[in-house]
RNA sequence: GGAGAGGUGGCUGAGUGGUCGAAAGCGCUCCCCUGCUAAGGGAGUAAGGGCUGAUAAGAGGCCCUUCGAGGGUUCGAAUCCCUCCCUCUCCGCCA
């Protein structure tokens, strides 16, 4: 949500920046309905303070024994008049609520011009793609040489883009949550969260999935409107929706491992093949609850942190600043991280760091008391993966491979893995 | 799932139809007193929103809403009625 009194304020410096995104902002429709909530506004709070007014006399007039019918017939009339402004509030509030909430945030001064990925700038690269003497398979091919990624097996229970992992490949993957975990608690600082899978309707739209993106997610059948997860920043986030935190708490930095859902509804055809794009895949998250004046130290900060994670595993990558057309609804600016993959031969997307300001905050009533001012403000929120488990799955199989289409472990994981060095049928 | 109790400001906790947005206490802020510390005295202290608006980016003024949420009764609801949500206790079930 963008702050109201902005849009009032400055509608041109708002649409200007909108349309950098390529969002086509309805000034004529915004200025008819905030002229309308206008006047019904004025009209049914002053209809309201007479009534009160009169009311509270009625109140005087019984205690001192004086003679109250009349008073009473005057205020029952009020009462229709008031009906009917508060009935026109009421709708018009909805209408503009609706257009509030379908606009994106503003965009950070420092996003790229750019309608579409291929405007994305590269900001860092790190680490070389490994050299093969033989032709590498990917991820696909070589789980299935090693008869532990299962396609076949997801789909007969579950249909397409879900996936059975077994054996080695299962272990690999829980393995990389646990060093990543490990790696966010006991050496970023970042404080570890068991949160819920299912939400309610609120909380999607405190962190700007819905309304807009209701189609990307799944909901639950039965009476308890609850939907899952597709990411845990929602659950995340969603730890300061309605509260006031002291500033002594900020900055919060918050991790999580979960599952993650998407119905990735409108993708149909993209990445159909492996385990790219997942109905179900788990993800450990990272979100920064930050004073405004810090939050784009933050990114950096989370950025660096989701970046460590691919160091720990060798693996190449680089780091893009995403255009003004490709960043995310909710977000004002956004990094993303990709990671090589040599099946592909490219860069792909391991995670995405963004810097939502303040718009989540005012979705949800997430406030810090801020000591200049003693007043509550809106907070910002930043959230990251750190990584998405399933694609670093992918990359530690593609760029680990070997000649026999066995996989080494890196080093990072083998503590946990056992001490296993190698996977092999 | 069954029975009972309850949801009030940052916290504790009064308040059962009329100056109650709400006593009191704690906490916090400022001031006074006191040559450290401690103690004492006084004042202030919920949030959201609208209209208006001095100084060039906003003090002040006026008003509305909110006592878990949503409806209802009434001139008037924290207080009465209905529905829902949540918390606690006991029982049942269960990992």
């Amino acid at each position: 949500m963008l702050d109201p009194r902005l849009l009032r304020q400055d509608l041109d410096g708002v649409a200007r920046n909108l349309a950098r995104r390529g969002f086509v902002l309805d000034r004529e429709r915004y200025a008819a309905l905030e002229a309308e909530r206008k006047q019904a506004q004025v009209e049914a709070e002053s209809l309201r303070r007479e009534r009160n007014e009169r009311s509270k006399a009625i109140g005087r007039a019984k205690a001192t024994g004086g003679d109250v019918e009349a008073l009473q017939r005057d205020v029952s009339r009020l009462g229709e008049a008031l009906e009917a402004a508060e009935a026109r509030l009421e709708a018009v509030g909805a209408q503009l609520d609706e257009f509030l909430s379908g606009l994106p945030n503003l965009l950070h001064a420092s996003v790229p011009d750019g309608a579409d990925e291929t405007s994305n700038v590269e900001v860092r690269r790190v680490g070389e793609p490994p050299e093969f003497s033989f032709e590498p398979l990917d991820h696909v091919e070589l789980g299935k040489r090693l008869e532990m990624v299962d396609f076949e097996a997801a789909a007969r229970m579950s249909g397409s883009r879900f996936v059975v992992l077994r054996g080695g490949v299962a272990r690999l993957h829980r393995a990389l949550t646990q060093l990543m975990l490990d790696l966010h608690t006991r050496e970023h600082g970042y404080v570890e969260h068991y949160v819920p899978y299912l939400v309610g309707r609120d909380a999607l739209y405190g962190t700007g999935q819905l309304p807009k993106f209701e189609s990307d997610l799944f909901a639950v059948e039965g009476d308890r409107r609850l939907m899952l997860i597709p990411t845990a920043e929602v659950s995340l986030t969603n730890l300061v929706r309605e509260r006031i935190v002291e500033a002594e708490e900020l900055p919060m930095r918050l991790v999580a491992h979960t599952p993650c859902f998407r119905s990735e509804a409108g993708s149909h055809g993209q990445d159909t093949r492996g385990m790219i794009r997942q109905h179900q895949f788990e993800k450990v998250e990272l979100v920064h609850i930050a004073r405004p004046a810090d939050s784009y130290e933050e990114l950096e900060l989370l950025v660096r942190n989701a970046e460590a994670v691919l160091q720990r595993l060798g693996l190449a990558y680089r780091v893009v600043a995403l255009c003004a057309g490709d960043t995310g609804f909710s977000s004002a600016k956004t990094y993303d991280i990709e990671v090589w993959l040599p099946g592909q031969k490219r860069y792909r997307e391991i995670s995405s760091c963004s810097n939502c300001e303040a718009f989540q905050a005012r979705r949800m009533q997430a406030r810090w008391r801020n000591p200049e001012t003693g007043k509550p403000e809106p907070l910002h929120t930043l959230n990251g993966s750190g990584v998405a488990v399933g694609r670093a799955l992918i990359a530690v199989l593609e760029n680990y491979q070997q000649p026999d289409g066995s996989v080494r472990v890196p080093d990072a994981l083998q503590p946990y893995m056992g001490g296993e060095t190698v996977i092999s049928p």
